[in-house]
DNA sequence: CTGTTCCCATCGTCTATCGATGGATGGTAA
DNA sequence: TTACCATCCATCGATAGACGATGGGAACAG
């Protein structure tokens, strides 16, 4: 029966600020920032591919990450991004904007 | 004079919860239910009525409410949703949902 | 009778996530 | 060497969900 599927990856709208956060440790690739989620949540959240690189460009044509090419560890060619002064500006906006809705949320489910 | 201002009012795929939970409190209009998470929310969130209707119309689909014609306080005409009891259970499922992936964002934008 | 508030609802647009897919490269094991 | 697998990049098409604009109708206050 069951088509059941796998509740849920990812709250909509939250990509960008997890992915701005995760580049304030350091540069990083595409691959590395997925797999550093998915470790740090603990498995709860897992993006995939094709939502993170378009998430990327965004935020290239925004201004908030620049990339350049490298090497990675294993010596495969790899594209690194990294936070510019607009994108900690803006993570920290984010930052901000998300508790303050979450908080509102935990108002509406906790009333009475 | 830009009093500009609410960049964000609503999580996306947090709206069927929101309703959930305030038709928890007893059936309720449309117009209500608006107000009312107005209210609860302290301003923060604000959901249009071309967000809320589309989403009773999903839930009224998947047997989460029922709805039913009535007259409100000022003898208007409204329908109210009421919450059945596969809405309940929907609503703790996606309640417990929401706060395992606000805590998995939480570690990461916590995280050193 | 006119305007305002209350209450219903749809259409079209836009943004964003995701599944599927494709390709290149380097390490490793047979 | 050859095969294979893991890493790493990226796009396309489908789908879903939120929102602005818009429309109507009924009660009540002025």
């Amino acid at each position: 029966m069951g088509t059941d599927k796998p509740p849920a990856e990812l709250l909509p709208g939250t990509l960008d600020l997890l992915i701005l956060r995760t580049l304030l440790v350091g540069p990083m690739h595409g691959y590395g920032i997925a797999a550093r989620l998915k470790l740090v949540s603990e498995d709860v959240l897992q993006v995939g591919e094709s939502s993170l690189y378009p998430a990327l460009q965004r935020l290239l044509l925004k201004g908030w990450v620049r990339a350049e090419w490298g090497a990675s560890e294993n010596k495969r060619r790899a594209r690194y991004y990294e936070l510019t002064a607009a994108g900690k500006r803006q993570l920290a906006a984010e930052r901000e904007e998300f508790a303050r809705i979450v908080a509102a949320i935990w108002k509406v489910l906790d009333m009475a």
